[in-house]
DNA sequence: TTCATCTAGTCAAACGTTTGATGAATATGG
DNA sequence: CCATATTCATCAAACGTTTGACTAGATGAA
């Protein structure tokens, strides 16, 4: 694109050979078919024109892309889901695949308009992934070749990566039961969006497990939670339920809000309450004081598995009957947890007056 | 892709006519070239076999094709920076271009392979894009069409999209001058990006417009700020130096520090101290309470703007000769500015112990 | 009648690459 | 010295599309 560069034509006038001959030299596929020399001479033409294959040309030919469609809906706004096209895009560029990218609108209409665009490209295969686990309405005309990352078809019987919420979720439960905590609060998304759904039945789960008591009423939803949820709810339980050691949070926003009100009624992390949430937003784990303990969501390996299935399935060569894989987050231990208090102390600092009166409006 | 696509051939053997007819019907070009009657069972036999042109075919037809590279570095992983690509992708879709998506380290290697991938791939143009605004080292053959978005290359003369650095910045210290703060102090990073050494300057230049006291020392550098370092800095400008009534800080993360330092000395913000930054990282200034005021960093615009130059250079069409365009960001009021308290007042709320025997390990 | 113009299409070449079929020299074996 | 094998290389068709050149027949004007 430089300069218009060379063809395999230009090569060939520029080694004195054929264009065929330059083609099977430069592919290596032509084993034996020409002389050492004339080789070196080629290869040497090649060099010097800066000779590129024309990857149209080829595709065209050869009646094969090696590119894979990625549809995105809503991956590239949210923080850190980018990091599942990082994956994609690293692991079909280390198969010699690449990426052709569109982000769209989460409705049937556009999902279709995007498939049908890939085709035109040519693309071997399609990817569609979403910023958050959820059911994706499609469109009729599907391709065959397709994986679904983070979020799962509304009919089909694709190839479906998404977070195993459940396993998931426990590993901060479990850090919290081991540690010894009986008395604990969850901070619950009330929309029955699968992450939710699974992980207030993890919640319970738990609470059975470890034998935590009066789980039943530490349940608190909201819809649509966000960190402002979180601040109110923590303030809620803890002015409400001081017996409460520990605080699950659905994600880590809700944590954020949670901080501020433990903070606010000086309540320390982990000396008073301990904090256990879901994302790893590393903006807010990493920089909250102290370091949240959470679970990481598997945007990478989401990412990463699914176009190497992708891949597979494009190759024939995929040996897998498995259709749902779950992936389980990494618990990532900070410094939000440690063993729970003495039952009869209060969460609050003797050196304060009682927390009610600190409430102040903003 | 579903089933094998119907080609050209194909609907021309449906409506028995050539296939020149069917492609000169179907592009809409052989404007008087046949019946009415013809032209509607061409486009019948075109709708019912499904048919998609091929790109491959067409863009090698007319040595053109309308796909734009997108190379990118480290920008997908970063919070937030995402929306540069969905503001790229979306421009060069409303225009009918294609995004060939490449994700690579910043080395002059891993650009020239990435670069040369996309001359394969026969783009029209690139954008070379980056996570934080700094200058970008570039291999040797570059394409002729080419923009930079968040970045800025070491050698050539492509046009360029950047934050405004200083006078973003100056919005935000603007808010705090025109409040009334005198005492103002700063958190800034001391590497010498170039956000980094605009903002500084720009920071010196608020405190002799706005004739804030003592501030050359008043400014605090820290390398690879994070918000620990916010912390520290706040703790130590709020115990060593109490007379200030706002912080102004180099970006969102520092202020989260600041936020937690604060909070922990019982300071109330805006009340005792006000607290402005830079980047508009939703979590954290939306998170935060009270929400931050600070600047958005202008990623979408930046995408936009680099994809319609580049489409317009690559349409030859372009009219502009300004290479560096500077994009300010917008400032996002929300509540942690007020003017400030009086001069006499320490930021310390009385109801509480001196904060100095509040510090605790941990 | 004769020539020009219009209508409704078709033809064929080309884009850059790949690859099976083909062929001309040269070497080897009997 | 002839037959066969090997080495080195070329030919030509094809992938699906686009488009300027062409044409057969109908209509119109002089």
């Amino acid at each position: 694109m430089n300069l218009k560069t060379a063809k395999l034509a230009d090569v060939a006038k520029a080694a004195g050979v054929s264009t065929s001959l330059v083609s099977l030299v430069l592919s290596g596929k032509g084993a034996n078919r020409c002389s050492e020399e004339t080789e070196a001479r080629i290869k040497a033409a090649a060099l010097e024109l800066g000779y590129r294959a024309n990857r149209l040309a080829r595709s065209l030919k050869e009646q094969q892309t090696r590119t894979i469609g990625l549809l995105s809906i809503e991956v590239a706004t949210s923080p850190y889901a980018g990091e599942l096209l990082l994956a994609a895009q690293r692991a079909a560029r280390s198969h010699d695949y690449d990426l052709f990218f569109v982000e769209v609108e989460n409705s049937e209409k556009s999902i279709g308009e995007a498939l049908e665009l890939m085709a035109e490209h040519q693309a071997v295969g399609v990817i569609i992934s979403a910023f958050f686990h959820h059911e994706i309405a499609l469109p009729d005309r599907l391709p065959s070749n397709l994986v679904f990352a983070n979020c799962f078809g509304s009919r089909g019987d694709y190839p479906t990566y998404v977070p195993a919420e459940s396993a998931s979720f426990m590993q901060s439960l479990k850090m919290l039961g081991i540690a010894g905590h009986r008395n604990v609060a969850v901070i619950m998304e009330k929309l029955p969006w699968p992450a939710a759904v699974a992980r207030t039945e993890t919640f319970r789960q738990a609470a059975r497990q470890f034998e935590w008591v009066d789980s039943a009423n530490r349940m608190h939803f909201y819809e649509d939670v966000n960190s402002n949820h979180g601040y109110e709810a923590a303030m809620k339980i803890m002015l409400e339920d001081p017996s409460v050691t520990a605080i699950a949070c659905y994600n880590d926003r809700i944590a954020m809000g949670v901080y501020q009100a433990l903070n606010e009624l000086r309540i320390s992390i982990p000396g008073q309450v301990s904090v256990v949430a879901f994302d790893d937003l590393e903006l807010i784990s990493g920089g909250l004081r102290p370091g949240l303990t959470t679970v990481r969501l598997p945007h990478y390996q989401m990412g990463r598995e699914a176009v190497e299935r992708l891949i597979r399935i494009c190759e024939e060569r995929d040996e897998e009957t498995q259709k749902l894989v779950e992936i389980r987050g990494e618990l990532v231990v900070r410094d939000s947890v440690s063993v729970p208090r003495p039952a009869t102390e209060s969460p609050f600092e003797t050196s304060f007056s009682a927390p009610l009166q600190e409430k102040e409006e903003k």
